[in-house]
Order: structure tokens, then C-alpha cells, then sequence
RNA sequence: GGAGAGGUGACCGAGUGGUUGAAGGUGCUCGCCUGCUAAGCGAGUGAGUGGUUUAUCCCGCUCCGGGAGUUCGAAUCUCCCCCUCUCCGCCA
């Protein structure tokens, strides 16, 4: 959530940083036109409440004193009755400009790149070597069953389109490079965390997913809770509502979690691979730190994550987002790792590292004293460490052989 | 799932419908005292929001799990919900 006073100091700011993610400008206007309204009323109603709070005091004493209170007593039922409309009219008022201020996402940060299309991201970097195989390299999706990894159909048939099962080897595989990214995570100084894969309304609005993305979650039926679309969601939450004790920032923790999406925009995207499923497992890194310590925690972040491709050998780039390609909601600014897939030919996404700043602690109301005693926000950040599914597809297919069989020997 | 108990400030813990934002204690901060440590003495110490100012200070309003209600007035009374604990049931 945005903070209300920067649309109060620098509305026009405010407005273009919202543009460049395309956002009208007749929101900001909007909200503000509402904050204004909100604070007129408000101090109408808070001077009734005074004049309320007088006479009641006054009511008391008399009432002790056996005077008779009845005339005043109907007085102050109609100003009771006009706070109470008031305090209807700020409460409409006040819905109304949350509800603007829960769909507002982030401010792009100034360092952040500008660009048209996902076409202008930066390359930060790139490494490993990507040279052409000496035969013509097999996908994931073949690989896998091949070599008798991966069992796509069955996946649908236990659980439809866009599940997927893994076998013999294709399960210990996953299973051990989960291990090791929460290994190294755990090296990197990250405490490992099992947390709950189901989380409550509050807890989604906390960390940015709802109310906008509802769309894109699993509920439960009967009940106002959801699968997880990411570990980021319990793992920032861990702090929730709290004043975090200064000595223990910053926090560095870590999970491997089962993701769900409805992948809702994405019908007929991609149907087969492990590249887009409802259902996958991801090693998350979340760090809680002061302020001041945010930007540089994401660079380190952004290591963390590259230091697990590394050791897996997996050539990778490293991409800035621009601001047209700046879609994390809650994010200000990210950093997108790219793993190479010789069968496509391309980079695909394995990992955002995204620094949130006061964006999700504001929502979640995560604090800490600052060296003035002073309540701040915390800034958030978080980034993947890494995709267990797409790092398995990409470790495949880059550790083919011409024959089709795969070198693993070093992982299994 | 059933029965009971309870949710008050960083923490523990009082609280009869009206000077209770909230006793008392712990912790913390500052000062005094003591040859160090410990102890002692004194003062201070919540958050959110609005006005004014903007390093402050000051003046309002709101907040005693969350929401609704009764009342001139609710931490205190009524209803609903959530959570925690104990016992029973069920279960990996």
C-alpha cells in the first residue's frame, strides 16, 4: 500500500511513477479529491465528539450532585445522533479510498529503467556458456519421458490439465535439488522455515496477492482461505502486526513450498512441461530489513539466488524489469533470473528478486524503532531460490547427451 | 466436533457504566547515590489519526481480540465472530 501522504506532498510524482505502469492519472486524482474530503468531515466530527465528551463528563458530575440532567441529556442525544451520521459518511468515504489504495501497485523506484515493452529490460549480466550442442537438443517434456522423469498424463489424469507427476528419478531429483537450495540458502544465513501452504484473507492482503489477483488463487471451499501462490506469502506474514525487536534485523528466512495458481489469463498457454502448472515447488528467500539497508540486501539477494545456478552449472542472465515490465505488484524494483533451454533456444524466468520496500509492511504492518525510538515501516524483500520445476527442466535439457540419456551423476 | 476458562500497553497484571489512556509491578530512558557489580532513590516512558508546526512543542479524536447494539456516557452491559488455554471425542 501507498503511503496516503505521498499523494498529499507529491501528487504529481505520484502520478507519473503510476502512469509508467499504467495507471490513469484520474485515480491519483481521485484519491486525493477522497483524503481531502475524508479530513473536512472528519474534523466536523471530531469536534462533535469533543462537545460530546464535555457534556458528558458535565452529565456525570451532575448526576452525582442528584441535579436533574434530563433536558441536557436530550441535547446531547441529537449531537450523538449527528456523530454517528457523520461517522457513516467518513466511514463510506474511507472504504471507498482503501479500496483505491489495496489496487494501487507499487512505485516504480527511480533506478528502475524505462521501457515500452518487456523488449527493453537490461541484461545485468550473463553467465555461463550457451554455445550450440553438437546435436539438436530434446526438451524437458521429451527428456522427461524418455528417460522415464516426468508422467504428464497421469498428472492429468489424477488432477487435469496443467499437473504433472514425477517418477523414479525425476521425484529424487527434484527432491534433492529442493535440498540443496534450502542448503545453501541455510549457508547464505537464511533460518529454514516449514510453514502452513494455506493462508487466510488477511494474510494474502498482507503481502499484496488480494484484493486484486483473487482470480489467479485456489479457495477453499467454504471457508475465506486460499492455497499459497508463493512462499513469499507466509513467510513475509511470519512477522505480521508485530514491532520487530531491532537487534534481530535484518531477518533472513527461507521455505520450499508447493505454489498453486489458476494461471486464470494463461488457458492454453504452454500445456504440456513443467515450464506453467497449476501446482509447483519453489525454494523462497524473504529478508525483513531497516530502510536504509533495503537496496543493498537486494543486490545480496540477487546472489543468493544466482550462487544456487552456479553450483548447478546452469548458464543464466540476469535481467533488470523496466518499468513496462514491472508487473510484480509490490514490488518498486526487480531483478528477473533467466535460465537458458537449449531445446527453445531462449532464457525462461526462474527466479524474481524484488525489493518491496515500506509497499507490504505498510499492508501487513510489520515495524521496528528506528535509532530514534521512532515506529518506521520495515522494507521487504523477496526473491526465489530458485524454481524447483523449471530448474529441473532447464538442468535437463542442458545435460543431455546426443543420445537422449542425462548427466546427473554429480546431483543423483 | 462437544464442554469450560480466558483475550487489557514491550511484558505481567488490576479494573464497581461517568476526572481510566487506563492502578500496581517488570522492563526501558534520564538524573542522583554507592570505590567496581548488585541494590537504592527521583522523574519519565503506548499507538493510530487530524489540526498547527514540521527537529520539536501544543490541541483534538480514536483505540482495552474484531464487529454490531443499549446509553447523554462502555474496558466495564447485550449479541455475533475470531483466537488462546484446559478437558472430552476424532485422527496421520
Amino acid at each position: 500500500m501507498l503511503d496516503i501522504k505521498l499523494f498529499r506532498d507529491q501528487p504529481d510524482m505520484v502520478k507519473e511513477a503510476l502512469n509508467k505502469r499504467s495507471i490513469d492519472s484520474s485515480v491519483v486524482k481521485r484519491v486525493i479529491e477522497l483524503d481531502l474530503n475524508r479530513r473536512e468531515l472528519l474534523q466536523e466530527v471530531e469536534s462533535l465528539k469533543h462537545q460530546k465528551n464535555d457534556q458528558s463528563a458535565k452529565i456525570g458530575e451532575m448526576a452525582r450532585k442528584g441535579e436533574d440532567i434530563s433536558k441536557i441529556r436530550e441535547t446531547m442525544r441529537v449531537v450523538s445522533d449527528s456523530i454517528s451520521d457523520g461517522n457513516d459518511k467518513v466511514r463510506s468515504i474511507q472504504e471507498e479510498l482503501n479500496d483505491l489504495l489495496l489496487d494501487l501497485p507499487n512505485l516504480p523506484d527511480k533506478s528502475v529503467p524505462y521501457g515500452e515493452s518487456e523488449e527493453d529490460n537490461p541484461v545485468k549480466k550473463t553467465w555461463g556458456d550457451v554455445s550450440k550442442m553438437e546435436f539438436p537438443p530434446l526438451s524437458h517434456i521429451e527428456l522427461g519421458e524418455k528417460n522415464n522423469m516426468i508422467d504428464f498424463d497421469r498428472g492429468v489424469k489424477i488432477a487435469g490439465n496443467k499437473f504433472v507427476m514425477l517418477r523414479g528419478k525425476g521425484a529424487i531429483l527434484a527432491r534433492k535439488l529442493q535440498n540443496m537450495m534450502l542448503e545453501n540458502a541455510g549457508k547464505r544465513g537464511y533460518t529454514e522455515l516449514a510453514v502452513p501452504f494455506i493462508a487466510k484473507r488477511s494474510t494474502l492482503l498482507g503481502s499484496g496477492q488480494l484484493p486484486k489477483f483473487e482470480d489467479d488463487l485456489y479457495k477453499l471451499d467454504g471457508e475465506d482461505s486460499f492455497l499459497i501462490p508463493t512462499g513469499e506469502v507466509p513467510l513475509i506474514n511470519t512477522r505480521a502486526g508485530e514491532i520487530i525487536p531491532t537487534s534481530e534485523l535484518p531477518i533472513k528466512i527461507t521455505a520450499v513450498t508447493s505454489c498453486f495458481r489458476r494461471e486464470a489469463g494463461a488457458a492454453g498457454k504452454e500445456t504440456r512441461g513443467l515450464i506453467r502448472v497449476h501446482q509447483f515447488e519453489k525454494v523462497e528467500l524473504v529478508r525483513l530489513t531497516k530502510p536504509e539497508e533495503s537496496w543493498d540486501a537486494l543486490e545480496e539477494m540477487l546472489e543468493d539466488a544466482e550462487s544456487i545456478l552456479k553450483k548447478l552449472k546452469i548458464p543464466y542472465r540476469v535481467i533488470t524489469l523496466c518499468t513496462a515490465d514491472l508487473t510484480a505488484f509490490t514490488s518498486s524494483k526487480t531483478y528477473d533470473i533467466e535460465v537458458w533451454f537449449p531445446s527453445m533456444n531462449k532464457y525462461v524466468e526462474i527466479s524474481s528478486v524484488s525489493n518491496c520496500i515500506d509497499f507490504q509492511a505498510r499492508r501487513a504492518n510489520i515495524k521496528y524503532r528506528d535509532d530514534n525510538k521512532k515506529l518506521k515501516f520495515v522494507h521487504t524483500l523477496n526473491g526465489s531460490g530458485v524454481a524447483v520445476g523449471r530448474c529441473m527442466a532447464s538442468l535437463m535439457e542442458n545435460r543431455q547427451r546426443a543420445d537422449g540419456s542425462l548427466d546427473l551423476d554429480d546431483i543423483l
